[in-house]
DNA sequence: ATGAAAGCGCTAACAG
DNA sequence: CTGTTAGCGCTTTCAT
């Protein structure tokens, strides 16, 4: 019937110390730098420390260390399989590393990801933003005060770990072009995806090589809801080969295809971006470029940890190779 | 050059009070309990933090107050949809509360997830336990020094939110017997699995009731990858109706038997559960009980919330309903 | 309404 | 090798 309900007070350093008949220095260098206390006094202090149910209390060594050994990972929206994977990879190499990772969905939104910075910056010791959608202008800013790696975007002076869509477009160019294509219709998401630009340029870029002819619709919405309209304006363009933003976009085109009896890749050919579980499971399978997710949010968490605890200050630049995976989805022109 | 380029020094609520011409304790109170400061001077004290970008430092607060205003999640495994979900609706819960929320992986391991559980005790308010493998008294031990609530897991004196196996595997057993079926076959995931423990005895039990044969093969592994033996053994054994302990596996087995060229639903019905994302991509399109993940994971916030803050000390279980969605995998019995 | 001072748990000098 | 002491940033009595 307490109305306090707060949980059994935890084991201090200075309980064990007591416990143990020594210092709370001693128990602190028991834990911490074990080579300077006698190691029959130090096997004494653990033993009763473990008897306790003794843990170091990580607010109070923040609060001497100004270290709180926490790292954050901001991504717009944790639903999309992609930052599910980048999660992954992020999660498992903080806890390779003894790290706490913190958690926040920004929801596509640059001022929700700001705030967010701006609460959690005193209590992590550094960001990795993933598809940040920050100006470069107040990333640079947040990039004075805090550890700080991007996934997935580019600004001078920051470290950032992104996917190689120079060559990537490429690969998808050259695929289309192998099949009779001679032009192609991007289907773009959101304005202010850095990725989407990218996927976009290389794509320009590539296609102005092969003198083939290139388009851009959109925006649209980067799930599978905003494919209808992308798949309609398609049609009613009469591409042959379509690419789009994202996987889920591209999953969203091919059902409305299906539904409106376009044949794929028969009438028309689709592309995405991610390699998505889900990808490989619709129907016409999807050929996309795959990223490397798991291994770009390890590699960020990495890149971050040395900026945050190694004192390596250089901003460098991963970039992670892509692999076109063909599927079903494209096809020989018409 | 500098080898130490550890962040610029952030504003303190000292350097606000100097700058501001007040005491230390006038510029925590601006924050903390605005009534009990002239209104004049709390005006300028948040014109002073904020341009001296000031914002509190949660590893002193939580030092004072002993709480962190931090909650974590642990689930076993990022990568499953399903969890996914969880993730997603734990977050937007904290995230509306003003809570910061750590996410752990514990891959499945009993151990790992009590390591975890150790190591982050002191430093957060309390734990959100997702389909954990911890054993119900080791459980009951933590849930003496923390807040924990449970999902998809019960154990007596602690709060969770489950879903409605006993409705859901009824509901499962009377769609396959309207279609004819007089036995399924149950392909069981993980023994530790208390999900699983559930589905299967709800099988039993409502299979019971109708007359219906029931047999369970397993354990497999409750993945894409595990859905190989599982199809191969329901073959060989000639089920006309198999359910399977998630989806991942149900998606592994209906792509194993396409390979193996046995009809689907024509030759034998599958069912999964959990409604991933995916299981409407697959062909064919898999019948699945649909659950909440996202509900469960801001429930199971919002109830560790009132444990860890609003002195509320009972163990409440809340039921989430389940919903079979019927797709083009489970047909009438040969 | 506001200031002064103590203390949360821990680490880092500094003595001894 | 170990004990003592001070102080990290903040909240909270206790005065004023």
């Amino acid at each position: 019937m307490s109305a306090a309900p707060r949980a059994r007070k935890r084991a201090t350093i200075t309980d064990v110390a007591r416990e143990a008949g020594v210092a709370p220095s001693t128990v602190s260098r028991a834990f911490t730098v074990p080579g300077r206390v006698n190691a029959v006094t130090r096997q004494h202090v653990l033993e009763v420390a473990e008897r306790l149910g003794y843990a170091p209390n990580a607010a109070a060594r923040a609060l001497e260390s100004g270290r709180t050994n926490t790292l954050a990972l901001l991504v717009p929206d944790i639903t999309n399989p992609f930052f599910a994977g980048v999660i992954k990879g992020a999660e498992r190499s903080a806890a390779a590393s003894g790290r706490t990772l913190v958690l926040a969905d920004s929801q596509e939104s640059a001022a929700g990801e700001a705030r967010i910075v701006r609460r959690l910056g005193p209590a992590v010791d550094g960001f990795v933003l993933a598809a940040s959608r920050i100006p470069d202008d107040d990333l640079r800013r947040i990039a004075e005060l805090d550890a700080v790696t991007l996934v997935n975007r580019a600004v001078r002076g920051i470290s950032c770990v992104v996917a190689d869509y120079e060559a990537g477009t490429r690969q998808i160019v050259d695929h289309l072009a192998s099949l009779g294509h001679r032009s192609l219709l991007f289907l773009g998401g959101p304005p202010e995806s850095w990725s989407g630009a990218r996927r976009w340029a290389g794509l320009r870029t590539a296609a102005s090589e092969r003198g083939m002819q290139v388009r851009r619709f959109g925006p649209y919405s980067p799930t599978l809801g905003g494919g209808a309209a992308a798949a309609d304006a398609a049609v009613a363009a009469d591409a042959t080969a379509v690419v789009c933003h994202n996987d889920m976009l591209a999953i969203g085109v091919l059902r409305r295809l299906g539904e409106r009896g376009v044949a794929v890749p028969g009438r028309m050919s689709v592309i995405g971006f991610d390699n998505v579980f889900g990808s490989e499971l619709c129907r016409p399978s999807l050929t996309t470029l795959a990223e490397r997710p798991e291994d770009a949010g390890a590699r960020a968490i990495e890149m971050l940890g040395r900026q945050a605890y190694g004192g390596v200050a250089v901003a460098d630049e991963l970039v992670l190779p892509t692999q076109l995976v063909v599927r079903e989805s494209t096809g020989a022109a018409r």
